[in-house]
DNA sequence: GCTACTGATGTAACCGGTTACAAGAACGGA
DNA sequence: TCCGTTCTTGTAACCGGTTACATCAGTAGC
């Protein structure tokens, strides 16, 4: 590795010109800058981050902290692929990397004592890396040391978690006005009893998809009753049982919003076990467009999310941040209602 | 942040004796560590970790190349979700985090100019963060830069394509045995006629599964003609073009394996379209077990892969160069048949 | 011709650890 | 008691940049 004295020393020049051409090029002489770009050129010299990062007490890394739900083994992001491109892409182009941060999962197999009840511990972790930012993907369990992240002062955006410090900001799709969308579809196509198989307690995304599913029925002069709100949890399960559940009431819904793709899969089982036909007999609406929305039988109309979006919203929030003091407001992405067969055809 | 000089201080000794105490207890004197550990754990304090990394020439990260392939925009990677978290959770249990690198595309966007002509850029944003090793995730376009990754010297473990080099290795599935395992099944139901999607030229797993096809073919005593071996992409759309001519054919096969669960699932609806009735009339195998494998009707026999395997693999095989000259063999990892419904059941 | 100011560059003190080497203490053996 | 080990700890030189401050040259103003 070429360092920045040999570069000075072969200019003859001294290494703080060096350094100064990297970093603030308008204090040095032109003549003086294009013969030490040309040397560092030659001699393939990219300064060293480790010694950058130390004296700069900052480096060119964003930490991502992600994790498995442990109460909820075996849950797949709907998009983590598309997001991890998105942040990644949009942060490199700026000269960031991305750190994936070892959590409490990860800590607790290490050092059994360590739980998130000294969420402390990750706080100073990343403080040692003199981090740029941190993305907090929300995996349930972590409430705590999200809230710990936010209060240190760096940079964060959350995905998908309201966050609130002084430099903390966060990204989420507009699930309410998704799931209104949703919901006034399936009115326009003569629905009158619309059911909801929600996410689980305590999430947000799924709240303000119920949210919105209240609001759309309002919208649409329908009446929405406690006993067409069923509790799921994202899970296909959760769907299967909630749809099986709201088949054996009196009064079936003809109609379901289920606030996952995964749930509304469940339904569409469910309603296939008890002899239904879809769309013909009930009307099925999913959230999130996940792959397998269009692969099955009926294709699912679902509410699509943005999740390329996420990763450059969430980029961008950041890089607004560092470097600045101003906090930029929360992002709501848009969502697209995606009409594919599960709801039958307008008539 | 608390420096390791104020917990010299405080503790009556050097620096250099804190360093010890995390670095080589052994040299410490029992009182002193236990002194210098309490003192520690009181102020909260964790060394520097770029300071670290400069003074070591070498940092506590492992780097991820992964990018996605712009001549097969859309390819998701069948189970990136399980192989991040295995990664990951195994490297942090050593103290290793991970840091995803901006790659070929991402550069691409902010220098036009450089190319993967010129890989050696790549390599020394490597060298410049003193990372412990790389791991290659497999996007298809990066050869050359996985090449001159390779030869670099730095530790380094490839996913699903052969590397070598002085100190790099790879992991991979048992291709060829899951899929001769796939034909030996087929086979065993009483099917003469198999033919095979593969995937695409130049595919290192591809070629494996084509391979482990013959090979089960020629155990079953069976023969495949050239006009049994259609060439695909992995996508769906070339399973269904596959598919659609083998059925053309004037003897068409009884039974096909895909190399890829996403062809499998279109050589499903090409089966479909042309009015067979799976799997009476045609079987069909894929390979992944992808999460729609289960879900599509008929349910899809398909070989599954050691998803977190491949992360906990790499990990060990990584940590096993890191600090050692020896180069671990490459890894083949177990696959398993999953049987569902689109074979039928045996007879 | 002298002063004041601007611009370019060098000097050296950091950043916060690690580690080779030196030094001193303790201890066993002759 | 003296010497050679071994164990423990301190001193100080790194690692490779950044940057406050000093210096010096050049230039404009009077």
């Amino acid at each position: 590795m070429v360092t920045a004295r040999e570069v000075a020393q072969l200019c003859g020049v001294s290494v703080a010109t060096v350094s100064r051409v990297f970093n603030r090029p308008a204090t040095v002489s032109a003549t003086t800058r294009e013969r030490v770009e040309r040397v560092a050129r030659d001699l393939d010299f990219s300064p060293n981050e480790s010694a950058r990062a130390l004296s700069r007490q900052q480096s060119a890394m964003v930490g991502l902290v992600w994790d498995t739900d442990h109460r909820r083994p075996g849950w797949r992001h709907p998009f983590l692929q598309d997001l991890l491109l998105g942040l990644k892409s949009a942060l490199s182009s700026h000269g960031y990397h991305l750190l994936m941060l070892a959590t409490s999962d990860d800590a607790r197999e290490r050092h059994p004592g360590v739980s998130l009840a000294d969420p402390i511990a990750y706080v100073s972790m990343t403080r040692r890396h003199h981090l740029a930012g941190l993305v907090l993907i929300d995996s349930g369990t972590d409430a705590d040391a999200f809230t710990a992240f936010a209060q240190s002062g760096l940079p964060c955006v959350a995905l998908d978690v309201a966050l609130s410090g002084p430099r903390a900001t966060y990204v989420t799709s507009d699930n309410a006005g998704g799931a209104a969308a949703a919901v006034r579809h399936l009115a326009s196509l003569g629905h009158r009893r619309i059911a909801t198989i929600t996410g689980p307690r305590g999430n947000a995304p799924a709240a303000a998809r119920t949210e919105g599913y209240l609001r759309g029925l309002a919208e649409a002069g329908l009446e929405g009753g406690e006993d067409l709100v069923i509790t799921g949890d994202f899970y296909r399960e959760s769907g299967f049982v909630g749809m099986r559940r709201l088949l054996s009431r009196r009064n079936p819904p003809t109609a379901v919003f289920a606030a996952s793709d995964e749930m509304a899969v469940g339904a569409l089982l469910a309603a296939r076990a008890a002899g239904l036909r879809v769309p013909e007999d009930l009307a099925v609406v999913g959230f999130d467009d996940i792959e397998v929305a269009s692969l099955v039988d009926p294709a699912l109309t679902t509410v699509a999310q943005d999740k390329p979006g996420f990763g450059t919203a969430a980029a961008g929030a950041l890089l607004g941040m560092i470097g600045s003091t101003e906090v930029p407001e929360p992002v709501l992405l848009p969502t697209k209602l995606v009409v594919r067969e599960s709801c039958g055809s307008w008539s």
